[in-house]
DNA sequence: CCGCATCCGATTGGATACTG
DNA sequence: CAGTATCCAATCGGATGCGG
């Protein structure tokens, strides 16, 4: 792990619109967000959630995540073994980003190929 | 060129979430954009505004961008050649974005380390 | 001045197999 | 169930040099 604050070595790692970027960086970022915006999701859930991420993969996100204090990791004493994700309070601060991302991709939809929308 | 519409191939293409995070993709993107967004600039300014991007990348960002709908590109027949990039109204789309990055990050630094601001 | 071609290193993500 | 370890393929970005 050479990079502890992030995966992207940005060119200005300071500026706010870098570090909002760096928080959501990565293929399947925004939709294991997604998920967490529902609630507490634990791995097997979002496993099931995103059939084509890997382990390995979700693991590193979460890690990275968590690492940020967006999200928050909790594991059941019990057995089998359940470990459950959540946004903390830093996390929630994503969901009007990704809500701007949902408006402007729309937006940029309806410009660039008006029409066509399914069906 | 294997993928026409974007560099990372990501998992829903459709979203508009995914959509609005190709338009923004690439290390130097939101910082291009930034520049385009104060109004019309040429390459050799483009370069002068960022002196650490070199101009292969810049030319890819361009391109990638004109190919999207989002910057316009102008030649002035004389010599020695400029060429300028501005936004178009598609592109203009993007402004509300930048602002939602900038505001996200900002609140992110302030929740997860408060004070930590220069000076 | 503007841009492309080529080569190369770094990073990221995926597949698979194994462990507590 | 919830990861970890290893290997591998694709992608991105940087440096340099040439062409219009």
């Amino acid at each position: 792990m050479p990079d502890e604050r992030g995966r992207t070595a940005r060119p200005e790692p300071d500026c706010p619109v870098e570090v909002a970027l760096a928080a959501i960086a990565g293929r399947w970022t925004t939709l294991v967000l997604r998920e967490l915006m529902h609630g507490s999701r634990s791995f097997g859930e979002l496993r099931a959630a995103l059939p084509a991420l890997s382990a390995k993969v979700l693991t590193e996100r979460l890690r990275e995540l968590a690492a940020r204090g967006l999200v928050d990791r909790r594991r059941t004493a019990g057995f089998p073994v359940r470990t459950s994700y959540q946004l903390t309070p830093a996390g929630q601060l994503l969901r009007p980003l990704l809500v701007a991302l949902y408006q402007t991709g729309t937006a940029l939809l309806d410009t660039t190929m008006p029409g066509a929308r399914g069906a």
